[in-house]
DNA sequence: GGACGGCGTCAAGAACCCGTCAAGGACGGC
DNA sequence: GCCGTCCTTGACGGGTTCTTGACGCCGTCC
């Protein structure tokens, strides 16, 4: 799961929050020092940063100025410190929440989530090759042969939908479902019609496909 | 500047923040229910969201869902309530940021401005060049054959959004939801119409664009 | 061997999408 | 109050895409 940072110069905090944090699954490393912590950082870059102000070495906003140099990771601020300009240069600094001390742990924990939450906003989405073309999921393109192919509205959601489950069997019902809709799941002659252009826009022999397989009476595969 | 969305129904806080934020710059618009909230955002989506819990109509976390339905603006809750079930509960519905009051107005700022420094974290180059155009992201200024060309404010967002995701298919829906709010999903004319006005301000020829792709039934595409 | 269901192919009309233009209206600056 | 800018809205023509039905092939099952 996530990496967390605590820097921290106060042990029994630091125990407490690495118990806490492991309870819920985060990978931990803690350092009692800025120094010691940016150390850490820069051995590994860390998911987030629970960041103490008052540490014995380095100012706070100098161990966020340290991070912030090549690093956008989240940093979550602990003080014991009332005082809003302690606040406003912390979190002008670059740091991203500031916690004031005494806190809940279960409040820490939500912070702690949104702020993941934001640095972890992309679900990924893979290109799928084959020997003939190439399915760029994210940039919504095919290219075969070097050269981007035009596909139609339809014939692409279609080929998505193989591709974003290629190896295995997609069921007629499925794929009627996420292209056209409920009301279309019996319609498995439209199926055959766009499998046929995307056969024949994609596949060297269209009539012995290689990627794009019938799986007679199930559905169809997308295979590499 | 940014676009700050006040949700609340204490008037004298609210007048205290509006005439604030804007003494810093800020343009404010202000709603004292949620549903007022959620309409004022649907219109236009502002850049970042300060939201009181305790409102009269909806509940704080309904709010919150509904803007994260769609969009990733920052939400700043504020609240009177101390009680971490309260913080969790705004947290993981989506806030991104709990301030308890009374707070001092110097932080709430602080807390905007970090809020609306991780919305704005484009983290990929802030400019991006064609042959024929350049779109300097950071600057929000875009230049051909070397003099500045005029945008209106709707045509440099389209504009943006299709940059930020230049070579990738945008949808017509997730561009009108950027740039125009999720009230005009289906108004796809909208696109048709500023589109051209992008082509003939930026394209050599117009009829014929280079980079502003349209994709037949799916979107338009900014390819370099 | 014949009937049958599943599949690939083809073609034509309908439906939809896109680019374009222009008028009306909202808004802000002077 | 006037003027200019910008956004909204409607209409139209041309082109593309989807839908639909018909036909033939092939394998399987009776």
């Amino acid at each position: 799961m996530s990496d967390v940072l605590v820097i921290d110069d106060d042990p029994p905090l630091v125990r407490a929050l690495v118990i806490n944090l492991k309870a819920h699954g985060y990978t931990v490393r803690a350092a009692g020092t800025g120094a010691g912590g940016l150390r850490l950082a820069a051995e590994r870059p860390p998911d987030v940063v629970v960041l103490d102000l008052g540490l014995p070495d380095l100012d706070g906003t100098e161990v966020i100025a340290g991070l912030r140099g090549w690093t956008d990771v989240p940093i979550l601020v602990l003080s014991a410190r009332e005082h809003s300009r302690e606040k406003v240069a912390a979190l002008d600094a670059g740091a991203d929440d500031y916690v004031v001390k005494p806190f809940g742990m279960d409040e820490l924990l939500a912070r702690l989530r949104a702020a993941l939450r934001r640095g972890s906003a992309q679900p990924d989405e893979p290109t799928v090759v084959t020997d003939d073309f190439t399915v760029d999921l994210a940039a919504g393109r095919v290219s075969a042969g070097g050269t981007d192919v035009r596909l139609t509205p339809t014939e692409w959601r279609l080929l998505e939908v193989l591709a974003r489950n290629h190896g295995r069997v997609v069921d007629h019902r499925r794929l009627l479902l996420d292209v056209w809709g409920p009301a279309y799941q019996d319609q498995t002659n439209y199926l055959r019609v766009f499998m046929a252009t995307l056969r024949r826009k994609l596949e060297p022999d269209p009539a012995h496909p290689r990627h794009l397989l019938t799986e007679p009476g199930r559905g169809y595969r997308f295979e590499i």
